[in-house]
RNA sequence: GCGCGUAUAGCUCAGUGGUUAGAGCAUCCGUUUCACAUGCGGAAGGUCGUUGGUUCGGAUCCAACUACGCGCACCA
């Protein structure tokens, strides 16, 4: 690579080819092994950053190549600052988002994950996450990623998912861990409990219907309520009037006919329900609602399930049978309406949930799924994981920048509830868990069969010896895995890289996922290690278009990050995605303005050659310097700690702009040109040389982890100036 | 309803108590043997959302209001 100073015009072409240098400059780095702290000779302390896992499901998108930017920087500089800085990568199975996109595939094809067997299928997605796998990785390696491939995981690496394994087991140990029929909520079409994040609320105009309920020993008095879904008055149980309620103190206790079923249900009392609100009677469905769920088990009442996990009601529902919800609400109003029970319809506005994904209403349903309770206190400190969560941000062992942030973790972490971790999903990490069928003996029944394995499958009940088992059909929520990620990344390599790399030193992902991952990862490594699983939290903000819409593959507005870098070099993007990115704040992305760094790439290039032709005669010794030299360099210095000042604050951008704005219009636009002449006319020609080269040099390196592709490349060409420890750019000392 | 954020040049954003408020892109004018036209030189462009307060001094701190964006929770 190296070439001599005399061949120098020849071989420097006028203007920066990433193309021709990218790929040699990446292998030139991963070649030396300094990816790999292990391998630098340096005592300084560790810098861990564990990447967010992007999903093996698809190329990487713009948002991605933000989170590369902003974590290559931070382990580049710190790795210059002589940190054993590691960056470990990895990929996401990313369960139920994976399978989604695959059963999309499925379906151009005719087909869907019912055409094959659970093994076939999962067999199948195990491929295209391997190859996805691959591309990414390449894809990371083009924006220069300097992680340590000698450590990458993937969530469904065996290693991993032992440690997953055993966070399960001991969950279940502290009894922080339940399966309990509960209301979840249910994607009909995707066939799916969520979580209460995968929820999405809409405001949607509907109808408010006041149906009648006779007495059944007063036909001729009734009982009126307000629902919004008559479908399910099937599926009533009581009907549940407030007992402060003047009006209906004398009624409870009583019998009123159901007016579809023709069922008795009993009218009874409960403080949830709202006086003012409708007639202040309401119908109990506890099967179809979340309140009414709470108040029916309360009140020890019967759970009708009338809808089938298919989304159909079933013969429960009597002349609805067989209907979708839809479908059933129509009838049901023309039944009541027959009856003569439909006394009103109201306008009426209300949020009604969604799947995130699909935009299919969400069901509530009664499902019997695994929680994890963060409410129990638990361990010597008597604590819940809740509080654990929200004690160490305000004991400030983890920092969120922004820290706005801050309050809004707290506002969410406070209204927490249980963590749904069950998923009726073919892909994913199987939930470890057994049923005795049997359930031969007392011991067994008391443990209701539950038979929680961490490292291999039972061959018989451990209670009562039956060989009949059943496992769990479901898998984990992807976030129950991802949220052991940092310790289980570093459980699952050498021994000694917990002791050495955690708690890692920063967690940098979108603010997006505040909830979903990071709050997780905080309660669930708490949990593990009674240690926070990073000291900061660096939000970025999510990449926009022109029209300030989130940038995704689905609306196809998407910038293709690798397209861009092909066209401008991967150093002019990842200098768009820094530059005007302050985090938590959502960034603007065009073409125009990667254009604009790759013109500053050029630039560099420019004036590094230009100092690379004037160095002819330089002996590299320090000359006398006039004292508008000395002054010249004072300022650089002052440039040079507002640089680190900015970098150690994590002002990236300001650090960035900075340094664009003083190698182009201070050291190319003013200093080149003074030193060009005094060269050029032999005025002090050694000091205008020395100069050049000292300004120049630590620029490239202070540019290195904003722009390494090029910096190395020019760091290259001048190399017979630098001392043997410092051939590598990348390893040279920060200046 | 509760909470968060944003408002500065045509666009995207810096600027968190101190001269005349900055940058990039876009615009206009000039400019090609001399490192770079992916360049160079120059110009134009702003009531810092509104109102009030604190201060010697406010784009910056405080309050209210307006507009936009977002999150969370909801009574059927």
């Amino acid at each position: 690579m190296p070439i001599g100073v005399c061949d120098m015009r020849k071989n420097l072409s006028k203007t920066y080819e990433h193309q021709k240098t990218e790929k040699k400059i990446y292998h030139l780095w991963e070649k030396s092994g300094f990816f790999n702290p292990d391998k630098l000779q340096t005592k300084g302390p560790p810098f861990t950053i564990i990447m967010p896992p992007p999903n093996a499901n698809d190329p990487l998108h713009i948002g991605h190549a933000v989170f590369v930017t902003l974590e290559d920087l931070l382990i580049r500089y710190h790795r210059m600052k002589g940190d054993k800085a590691l960056w470990l990568p990895g990929t996401d199975h990313a369960g139920f988002e994976t399978q989604v996109v695959f059963e999309k595939k499925l379906a151009q094809e005719g087909k869907s994950r019912f055409s094959f067997t659970r093994d076939e299928f999962y067999r199948l997605v195990w491929e295209y996450t391997q190859k996805n796998k691959k591309i990414v990785k390449e894809q990371l390696k083009k924006l220069g990623a300097s992680c340590d491939w000698s450590r990458e995981k993937f969530t469904l690496d065996k290693k991993i998912i032992k440690v997953v394994y055993e966070t399960f087991a001991s969950l279940w140990k502290d009894g922080l861990l339940y399966r309990g029929q509960r209301i979840v909520n249910y994607c009909p079409k995707h066939q799916t409990a969520f979580s209460e994040l995968e929820v999405k609320y809409q405001e949607e105009k509907a109808k408010l219907y006041y149906v009648q309920y006779c007495f059944r020993n007063n036909p001729q008095k009734s009982i009126t309520v307000a629902t919004t879904r008559p479908e399910t008055i099937p599926g009533d149980v009581a009907i549940a009037v407030n007992p402060q309620d003047e009006r209906y103190k004398s009624l409870i206790g009583e019998l009123v006919i159901e007016p579809i079923t023709k069922r008795e249900i009993p009218i009874i009392a409960d403080p949830r329900v709202e006086i003012d609100f409708g007639t202040g009677a309401l119908k109990i469905t506890p099967a179809h609602d979340a309140t009414d769920f709470e108040i029916g088990k309360d009140h020890n009442l019967e759970i009708r399930q009338t809808l089938n996990f298919d989304g159909r009601f079933n013969k429960l529902s009597g002349p609805l049978n067989g209907l979708k919800v839809n479908e059933a609400r129509l009838q049901s109003i023309e039944i009541l309406k027959n009856n003569k029970a439909l006394i009103k319809e109201e306008d009426y506005t209300h949020e009604v949930g969604h799947c995130y994904k699909c935009g299919t209403i969400i069901e509530p349903m009664i499902m019997d799924q695994w929680f994890i309770d963060v409410n129990k206190k638990f361990g010597k400190r008597n604590k819940s994981l809740k509080e654990l969560a929200i004690e160490a941000i305000k004991t400030k062992k983890i920092k969120i920048i922004p820290s706005n942030f801050e309050k809004v973790f707290y506002y969410w972490m406070e209204n927490l509830k249980d963590w749904n971790i069950s998923r009726q999903i073919y892909w994913g990490i199987r939930i470890p868990v057994w049923y005795c069928q049997e359930q031969k003996n007392e011991i067994c029944k008391s443990k209701k069969g539950i038979i929680v394995a961490t490292k291999r499958t039972p061959l018989k009940c451990p209670y009562c010896g039956s060989t009949k088992l059943m496992q769990d059909p479901d898998v984990l929520d992807t976030w129950f895995s991802s949220g052991q990620w940092p310790f289980a990344t570093l459980m699952a390599n050498k021994t000694t890289d917990l002791k050495n790399y955690y708690p890692t030193s920063v967690m940098e992902t979108g603010w997006d996922i505040l909830f979903f991952w990071v709050a997780r990862m905080i309660m669930l490594g708490l949990y593990r290690l009674q240690q926070v699983p990073f000291k900061i939290v660096y939000l970025h903000g999510l990449v926009r278009d022109k029209d300030r819409q989130k940038m995704s593959k689905s609306k196809g507005n998407a910038i293709d990050p690798l397209a861009v870098t092909d066209l401008y070099g991967a150093d002019a993007l990842r200098m768009a995605l820094v530059i005007g990115n302050s985090p938590g704040q959502d960034i603007i992305i065009s073409e125009e303005k990667i254009r604009g760094y790759r013109n500053f790439s050029n630039k560099i290039w420019n004036a590094s050659r230009f100092v690379l032709m004037s160095l002819e005669g330089f002996n590299g010794k320090k000359p006398k310097l006039t004292s508008s030299d000395k002054k010249l360099l004072d300022d650089f210095e002052k440039i040079k700690e507002k640089i680190t000042r900015y970098l150690d604050n994590y002002r990236f951008s300001l650090a960035g702009e900075t340094l664009y704005h003083y190698f182009w219009h201070t050291f190319a636009d003013k200093i080149i040109e003074e030193m060009k002449i005094r060269i050029r006319e032999k005025n002090n020609e050694k000091a205008a040389q020395y100069i050049l080269l000292t300004i120049l040099s630590d620029c490239l390196k202070m540019l290195h982890p904003f722009m390494p592709f090029i910096t190395e490349a020019i760091w290259q060409q001048f190399n017979k100036y630098h001392s043997k420890k410092e051939k590598l750019l990348m390893i040279s000392l920060w200046p």
